[in-house]
Formats: structure tokens, sequence, C-alpha cells
DNA sequence: GCAAAAGTGTTCTTCGTACACCCATGA
DNA sequence: TCATGGGTGTACGAAGAACACTTTTGC
């Protein structure tokens, strides 16, 4: 095997694919690194990912990769870019083509050259291998500028969840805070959510104004209905799952936009 | 020469550039193209671009490549992503990294491997040589995204232009019409413009509603002042230029958003 | 002097932001 | 029963879309 060479009339670089997979815990984001079992940069944090065999796509190679060293699979990778510097990898002239995913955090192991793999958070990330910080910047950026353009939550949230948890992935993404109800409005408007409690599609909506004005009216003269018997009030803490096809629509239109 | 090898123990790809350049003709966009001159898709058209040296970044092999095959020399290029489709150069496995880049169509020239070269309309293509179609598809997605975070047409207009010209590129990028009047509020209000006839750096604007309101009733009266002498208004074809230093700003700036 | 292009203003509607209210739930 | 969280509604203001008017230029 050693002995095995393959030759070129000229000077090729290696190429290879790094992952930066995000999950979420319900409070902050995480990233999923592998601690490297061998050198360059042995006992290091590092980006799952590896070379690229010559069957296979650049996004092909990271699933494969990121299955190797974590165990973890995914079917689609979102590419963020090449990272060519040159000295980026002191083996050898490397050029790496790094993707993003979203996962729900499940169990994840070590596996070939990863000693281990975690779910570490973004706020605590210790140093890393090669230029992998450059590449989480990167990745971190094109999801911020992403999530205005498609939703996200299937991926990283159980099948019910509440708004509040909604919210704070959002939250968690894009680093900034949400007023509760204006939150609600904006994702109830897109129409990509179910009421997972009752079966109902579309859940009753904001806006109302002429009904619920004389409403008002009656509650003031007392004729009042003590509320969610009668207009179907959601609970405190009720569930909502996507309506995958809505959801799966939204990821596709180019017109989509969520504002914020 | 021919017996020149490089080794390596595992099979390395090809890596390449290639480099899709948008020069705009006060009509619609057009593409630098080359005509190859060499096998394979020898006599058709691609987009300029080569093979990596160990020694460059992809952007500087793209800007290597553009200048060699073109004369077109460039010192800022945009990545648009790697392609990796595992047969989509029949010589042997080449990864190609693309880039776009925004320039003013001078003349051009064949040169290296490319036979002639030559802006081609957008409207118009011709077959071309490798994925270099869906190529330029991304590239036209991508720059279709980013005019949205900032401003172009610096790098595509003369020194001066007028407001339709300007409104020209947009539409031309864009692929839709806009209203001339909403068109011409928003460019003014970004303050990226100049006027460039008067050196006059904040040109007067719109909505002086009070103002104007008493102007108009003044007018009624018979105070009517026969418009630009007094209040500044300007010619029909009056010139504008950017301002550089705000122009780059606003590249810059993260939180730049232009609404259409 | 007329038509077409281009500069300037106004109105309407949409939507994001801020904020008020009320009901549920559990300690 | 009270505090906290969470579902729902309203008001205001900024900004985009639609549209009217005027002036310039060239034939």
């Amino acid at each position: 095997m050693k002995n095995e060479k393959y030759t070129y009339k000229y000077p090729h670089p290696a190429v290879a694919t790094d992952c930066v997979v995000f999950g979420f815990d319900g409070h902050e984001m995480r990233i999923l690194l592998i601690e490297r079992g061998i050198d360059p940069y042995k006992g290091m944090w590092a980006l799952p990912g590896g070379f690229m065999n010559m069957d296979e796509t650049a996004e092909e190679c990271a699933i494969r990769e990121l299955s190797e060293e974590t165990g973890l699979k995914l079917s689609h990778l979102t590419q963020i870019g090449a990272f060519s510097a040159v000295n980026r990898d002191p083996r050898e002239r490397v050029v790496s083509i790094a993707f993003y995913a979203l996962a729900k955090k499940t169990e994840v192991k070590g596996g070939d050259d990863a000693k281990s793999a975690k779910w570490i958070s973004l706020n605590d990330l210790p140093p890393l291998a090669f230029d992998h910080e450059l590449i989480i910047r990167k990745a971190l950026d094109k999801i911020r500028t992403d999530i205005h353009f498609e939703p996200i939550g299937f991926e990283l949230l159980d099948k019910e969840f509440t708004m509040p948890e909604l919210q704070r992935l959002y939250e968690a993404v894009l680093g900034i805070l949400f007023d509760r109800r204006n939150f609600y409005k904006k994702m109830m408007q897109t129409g990509i959510l179910k009421d997972s409690d009752n079966d109902v599609e579309q859940p009753s909506f904001f806006g109302k104004n002429k009904e619920m004005r004389t409403k008002d009216i009656d509650a003031l003269f007392g004729g009042r209905k003590t509320s969610h018997e009668e207009d179907g009030r959601r609970r405190k803490g009720s569930k909502f799952s996507f309506d995958k096809k809505q959801y799966d629509k939204f990821k596709e239109d180019h017109n989509f936009r969520l504002e914020f």
C-alpha cells in the first residue's frame, strides 16, 4: 500500500471537506466537533471532515466523513464555500470545501481519526485546528443570511414544540432577542405552523379588528363569555408542529423572506 | 518537461477556477466568454479560468487566469462556490472553484488557451463547455441576492452617469422593471450618490412637505418662480457619480439592505 | 409646439415595532 | 393567591407601491 503512487504531470493539491453541524439544545447553539486522534493538531478540536475520494462529489464526501467520524448520518448539506489559503494545512497543500447542516442533537461518538465527538457551545469554543475557526465564522454568516430566506426549525426541534421554544432557537441563531408577541405573529403569518393539539390546519389568527371590537364592547356590558371555551383560544404551552408541505415549499420559494 | 511527475500516496483531483465576469452595455448584462483554442471542447465558448498553482489561492488563480486569457485585470472576485460533479471534466477529475466579478466593458482579447474573448449577452448565450452554464446560473443567483446587501454600479458604470442609466443597470441585473420615481427616491436615500454637475454633496431631497405646501400656495396666487432658476431643480439628463466613501462603507456594512 | 424622457411630490397600504391585556398554571 | 409565563389584540410610524404633475429636450 505504501508504495502505491498516483502521478500527475502537474502538481495537484489535495481536496478535503469540512462540516459545520449546528444543533440546538433549547437554549444555545452548539456545533459538532471532534477531538483529533492523529497529527497534525492531535488532541485538538476540529470540524469533522476529510479527504475526498475520486468517485464522490464534495457533498457526498462531507456526508461520508461526518458519518465515519461522528456516527451522524445526514442527507443534505449546504455549501459554504472553498477555503484555499496556501498554508492552511501543514502537511501539504489542501483545499477544503466546507458545508453546514442543521441536525437534532442526537448521541454522537468518535470514530476513525476522531478520538471523540462532542456538541460544543458556540459561546465556548476551544482553540481549533487548521482554519476551522474561520470556517465556523463563515458558516455563521451564511446561516444568518439564509435564515431570512428559508425557515429553519424542522431539522432542529422535536416534532412538536412550543412557540417559546421556536423563538429561543431563532434568538440563538441570530444572537438577538425578539418581542414574544411579534415573533408569534410573524411565525403564524408564514403559514408553516400547524396547531398540534387539535388537528386544525389554519389556526385562528390575529387582526380581526371589526369582530373583536364588538366583542370587547359586549364584554364591557357584561356579555362576557369567559374566553377560551367559546373562541378556541390556545392554552398556555400548547404545541405546534411544522406543516411539512408548506415548510418545504417555503424552502424552495425564491420569494420567501422573513424580516426581522 | 513531459517527464516531470508529481506523485502522491492518494489520488488527488485537479483544482481549477472559473470566472463569471459581468459587464453592462447600457441595456443588458453581458458576460465575458472565451472561445476555447484547445481540446476538450475546442472551438466552444467557455468561462475564462484554469488550473491552480500550488503557491496561489483560488482567488489569485482566477485573477491570473482571467488576465492571461482575456487581458482583463481585476483585483477582487467574489466566490460563488465549488463545483465537484465527478464527470464535469472529460480529461480527469477536476474540482472547480467559481467566482464572479463586475467590470467595465473594456476591450478584451484572446490569449493563452483562448482563441478569442468576447462580451456575450446573457440573453443570447451559446452552448457552453463543461458545466459552465450551471456556474453562470449560480452566479446570477448569487449576484441577485448580493445586490440587496451591497450597492453595485461603481464597477459597471462610467464615472458619471444619469439616474436612468443606473436604473437600467439594476433592471438588467434583477430582470425586473422599476417605477422610475421610486427608484430615484430609494437611490437618493442611500446617500451613496453625489450630484456630479455642481459639487453638492447632499443633493436636495424629497419629502419637504411643509415648505412645498406653502410654495404651492404661493404659486397658486401668482408668486410663481419659473422653477429651476430659484429652487435648484436638476436638469433633464443631469449626471450623478458615486460617493466612493459612502459606497465602500455600504459594501462593508452588514446592516445595509436595499429593498425592491 | 408637441411628444417623450426625466425631475419632483403625494397618497395609500403594508408591515415592523412597541406596548396592553388577560388567562393559565403551579408554587 | 400571586407571580410568572404565554396567548391575543391594538396603535403608531417607517417604508414600499402606485400614481400626478411639471420641466426639459429634440424634432
